[in-house]
DNA sequence: GGTTTGAGTTGATATTTATCACTATATTGG
DNA sequence: CCAATATAGTGATAAATATCAACTCAAACC
């Protein structure tokens, strides 16, 4: 199923961005008008770094992760992204292109709604303008704390960030599946995949976490929230 | 001296914010009018981080360090600033708060602007907000490359893109005096500071660089952007 | 059903980088 | 000018991390 999604009010989406909610009923119902719809399964690239910026994304179901292709084919997994979020880059307003990419980790829904449409709303609409600069200052400051993460913690430090990082902003529960294969949960906390499984392991003989299978269990979040202070 | 720059018109100031043509002559009237200027001695800090953002700073003379305060006293310094430039940290849209730190790295004479006045310019002329939109997302984009270099590269190659940024963005020229000490060095290329020596000894030796007394110079821009390229 | 493929795992090893202890050389304040 | 202090530099060592070479296991495919 995709297509324009010409019977839907993006102002009664349950999960639409918050921000919308600083537009005038003329304009979502233009922005619902022009809106794109497209399903994408498990591992599909919704739109790589390089593409131009021409839509802000937002998924309606499902998980994704956006990464930064760096040296050698390495990445870097920013962070994963849940339904109402703004998914544009930086590059949208610097040269009209994705500076990282959007890849599906569950089946998605994803909306797509024409840049055009959001800028002239920028330019028109002061508070909506105010609450796009708030999302991409936000966005900007994580991103500082991720770098300090990954330059300065060790291993064990970086690893615990990330798995609480996915229990409190992704799952919203202490336990969860599987969704970042040992590689990639490597390139969420920068690392190895080798060292993912040793740390995974290490935690798991401390009592910390255990790892039924494939689902990951926190046990003691208190200790994993001091390991990530400790560094 | 310092105080409020009474006779001074920062439309026709020639270290203005490009971004200062999109405003009318009475905003800039307005600014000019409410603007602050101060001078900080070589080392004194110009803002903390953890301060409110009262204030957008510009430099109009000198040169500044932008850095972010790690775990444990370590820093990571995000990038020199020269006069032309806005300086205001992603907080002021977010928590009105600096999360990184200013420190004048040689004279500066600086001017600030409450951030209120900027806020409102945001609001009320869409060309401004554009243009600071595009500045937030300029720097956005640089702490992107700046993290993929410090996590992927390797020493020789952090440290060669640090030294073409020193030559390149700041002093324009391929010989340099020691602005920053192997410790800041250090903390601009994420390693410590004795491996700085190393590493600029090394590439002295290689005949990269030459380091008379304490002015680097670039002999080789070639072979460092291979090293750099190479990670 | 057998086989191929890829992820997960493990141990050994190499590489990279930080830390420590110390010397040398400036720089600054009295 | 000299002591005090900070910065620069050096070598040895330890710690952190990546890489390599296997091996296991389960899903996917013919």
């Amino acid at each position: 199923m995709f297509g324009k999604g010409i019977d839907v009010n993006c102002g009664s989406c349950p999960n639409a961005w918050s921000n919308f909610k600083n537009l005038s009923t003329k304009e979502i119902k233009e922005m619902s008008q022009n809106r794109f719809q497209s399903n994408f399964t498990a591992g599909e690239m919704i739109f790589k770094a390089g593409s131009p910026t021409s839509n802000a994304v937002f998924l309606s179901s499902g998980i994704a992760k956006i990464y930064l292709e760096g040296f050698d084919g390495k990445k870097i997994i920013l962070g994963l992204c849940k339904p109402g979020r703004l998914i544009v880059g930086p590059g949208a307003y610097v040269d009209s292109t994705h500076h990282y990419s959007l890849v599906a980790l569950t089946d998605v829904r994803a909306c797509f709604i024409d840049m055009k449409l959001i800028k002239s709303y920028v330019q028109s609409n002061p508070l909506f303008s105010e609450g796009y600069m708030k999302d991409i200052s936000e966005k900007s400051l994580r991103t500082f704390y991720k770098m300090m993460s990954l330059v300065q913690k060790k291993m064990p430090g970086r690893m615990a960030e990330g798995l609480l990082a996915l229990a409190d902003d992704i799952f919203m529960s202490d336990e969860f599946a599987p969704i970042l294969s040992r590689q990639e949960l490597g390139e969420f906390t920068g690392m190895a995949k080798e060292n993912v499984v040793r740390i995974l392991k290490e935690f798991s003989n401390e009592g910390i976490i255990s790892t039924n299978g494939s689902t990951i269990t926190i046990n003691d979040k208190e200790k994993l929230k001091l390991i990530s202070a400790n560094g």
